[in-house]
DNA sequence: TGCAAGATCGCTAACGTGTGCGCACAATGG
DNA sequence: CCATTGTGCGCACACGTTAGCGATCTTGCA
């Protein structure tokens, strides 16, 4: 009885008008019964619920949304590959925001990766109409138009960090398009003012790249912070790596090369820290009674480096739980806001 | 001009006819064209396309899914927290696999977590009907009833791990719903064949639960390794715990507390065997002198421990691939079958 | 030139649901 | 007993798409 036909179906789901006919009212009243209108008498209501269970029948979610507009659900999209997606904690702090946030809602969370271009077009395709009510996006490049394609056709986004070209606008600032930022101008500036009350004043910077947003304001905190302390900014203790271990090690090498008089690094990331902490040690520079070095972004491994990294925090999970209030405002129609959360220090034994 | 009425919406997108009309065709040719039909003309095509291009029109995947009845996309649900899903690297693998079987296709893959009461009936009440053409579980718990009642409405389902009372099914053989496992009954056969070879005879057990098929083939293949060697299977050489460190070290002090002449330990999770190393060191056992230990997984820490572990890798990318193998035959219409993936032995320090 | 076959395309009927409109019927007041 | 109000519910249309059935037009052959 399992192979009579190509596929047996149970003669498709049961109906709106199945019910209807079973209960003996029309289907205009079943639907009222299932979004739970109160223009529906009880004894009706529960004849309807009576042929509902008896036919188990469940409403088809594309009829629905057809007529509607609305699927109930969101999608997260993370334009990285799974490498990075599972091995970053970055990543699942954001994704238990974002589900702690959603809890309240009955809005349902599809998290999707896309990082080649073949993953990217077909995300964009399915994202593109009637298959979620918003979008939520992470880590997308510099000048990604997925974005604004979205928006074009009427779906609500928010961004995980700020676009590029955003670098100007300030929290609760409209734009064009909503998003969710560290304030990572603000972080740099913590973490060099923590270098500069602990006495040091050769204070070099490895800054990230300056077509990243990220990379732009964490430079532009450090010199913020040499400002406010009446010190100039030598130019010649900024050296440019990008984000990566390897970028940092060969950073700090000219770092001191340039001036062996350096007594502190403060680096844009955590992973070009750990580069620069393997180069002081094999230039015999002690960590960090001799330099002290402060990291970016509290990874994982700070806290296993030797010595533990002193590295400035970013509250990723309450990040997440901003993106869904942005995307939940958006969807209801609001215009695109954008939001600054706070970054703190962390001191660990690489800053004395 | 954005708050002249409640929701500008620009107009709502463009629909199949105003395409048609500004083609000066009709609604079906342009649905010929946008589904690649060959039985349309090659200007009729060209013109159809300049207006798809002029107007922005992306077809509504509501309505499409209405009629089809397909959505072009799976979905993988894992009922676990997002610490976990993130935290283990198995996940990671079976997510890789899954993208890369899913490569070559059109499916949109949509990832999930449920793990609370509140998301798993969200997510049920999601997937039930017509939001997914099918779906991928993970690690659910023993006697999940969601993937015979998905099944039930119409929705080809796909386990990764084989569900408890599926024991005696080997790999291909029908069931009621399909499923890839590895062969953990092999993998604990290889790991103690392994011991024996190296000789080793009083070779004790930290079993999991034994309410998990996981748990039970694990010490299966114990067993069964024994018998082949011709040695009797001694009772008090078992101990059970619960997949995790704390049991394994508790494990291991009872089988040393009722025999001190154990020179092996076969521990059924890689997280048992840290416990059991731990416990080992604190008792004042040298590994693997004293006592050679094996693990199983080959979870990331197994290779950063001291020593590093001897364990059972299962190759997670493929199964990945596999799963998205049925998934795909079980949309097509296929029976639910069974696929065993095999296991193979990683030998490290803390054995010799 | 006439006829048939094949290519091309328009029309229309679903797909299953939400919702406004209007009707029937019960309750209440005069 | 009749008029009026209000509640409950059936009817039918709309949502945007696919697919099958013919209609029309072109083309080849006798």
């Amino acid at each position: 009885m399992s192979s009579t036909n190509s596929r047996p179906r149970s003669a498709g789901r049961p109906t709106l008008d199945e019910v209807a006919s079973r209960a003996g009212v029309g289907r205009g009243t079943v639907s009222r019964v299932v979004n739970g209108s109160p223009q529906v008498s009880p004894e009706a209501r529960a004849a309807v619920q009576k042929a509902i269970d008896e036919l188990g029948y469940v409403p088809n979610r594309a009829a629905r949304a057809l007529v509607t507009q609305r699927t109930d659900s969101v999608a997260l999209v993370v334009s990285e590959s799974e490498e990075r997606v599972f091995g970053e904690p970055f990543f699942a702090g954001i994704v238990r925001g974002v589900s702690s946030a959603l809890a309240d809602t009955q809005l349902q969370l599809w998290l999707a990766m896309a990082q080649s271009p073949a993953e990217r077009q077909r995300v964009e395709h399915h994202l593109t109409n009637q298959h979620v009510d918003g979008v939520m996006l992470l880590s997308l490049h510099d000048a990604d138009p997925l974005p604004q394609l979205l928006e074009q056709r009427g779906l609500p986004v928010v961004l995980g960090g700020r676009p590029a070209r955003m670098l100007s606008s300030a929290g609760g600032a409209s734009s064009d398009v909503a998003f969710v930022d560290a304030d990572n101008e603000g972080g740099a500036r913590l973490a060099v003012g923590h270098l500069l009350d602990r006495g040091r004043r050769r204070i070099a910077a490895i800054a990230g790249p300056q077509d990243m947003a990220a990379g732009v304001s964490r430079l532009a905190g450090y010199r913020e912070a040499l400002d406010r302390a009446g010190l100039p900014v030598d130019e010649s203790l900024i050296a440019y790596g990008d984000f990566s271990e390897a970028s940092g090690e060969v950073a700090v090498r000219e770092l001191l090369a340039r001036d062996p008089s350096v007594d502190a690094v403060f680096a844009a990331s955590d992973l070009m820290a750990v580069g620069a902490l393997r180069a002081l040690r094999e230039l015999g520079k002690r960590v960090p009674s001799d330099v002290s070095l402060v990291g970016f972004d509290d990874v994982a491994i700070a806290r296993q480096t030797d010595p533990p990294l002193t590295t400035v925090h970013q509250p990723v999970e309450a990040m997440g739980r901003e993106m869904v209030r942005l995307l939940l405002a958006r969807i209801a129609g609001a215009a695109p806001t954008a939001v600054m959360v706070e970054t703190h220090l962390v001191e660990r034994a690489s800053t004395l």
